[in-house]
DNA sequence: AGCTTGACCGACC
DNA sequence: TGGTCGGCCAAGC
């Protein structure tokens, strides 16, 4: 017998770990970013491969684009979709070497 | 109770 | 500018 048993609509499903990394995400304001670094560092549990595994599985319920490695990079595949994205909210991005500024970007909580 | 799998990271060459 | 390496740790099996 667990919680999940006994009081269902208060898990969405999701492990608690993924559901406090869900939840920094959709804090992140549009413009700015953290890395996966950054989200382990401020919920103080787990750390980078952590993060990115839950953004792997569950990003696309959330703004997936705000969160890029320490070199400011997504996978390959996601980068198309993600430059019109910074397009619109205007985050500091190198076209060319498609990734976002960090310096200018990152964003720590405040 | 192991073992494996990662949208990672920093140090180093 | 690349590549390798060791460390990292939640989750699933």
């Amino acid at each position: 017998m667990t919680t999940r048993d006994l009081v269902p609509e208060a898990d969405t499903g999701l492990p608690p770990f993924a559901r406090r990394v869900l939840r920094v995400v959709g804090i992140i304001p549009a413009g700015r970013v953290m890395t996966y670094g950054d989200i382990a560092e401020y919920l103080e549990e787990g750390g980078p491969r952590q993060v990115g595994a839950v953004m792997s599985r569950h990003g696309d319920a959330v703004p997936w684009w705000r969160v890029v490695n320490a070199g400011g990079e997504l996978p390959s595949h996601l980068r198309g979709e993600a430059s019109l994205h910074y397009d619109q909210e205007g985050t500091p991005y190198d076209k060319s070497r498609e990734r976002v500024n960090l310096r200018l970007a990152r964003w720590g909580g405040r």
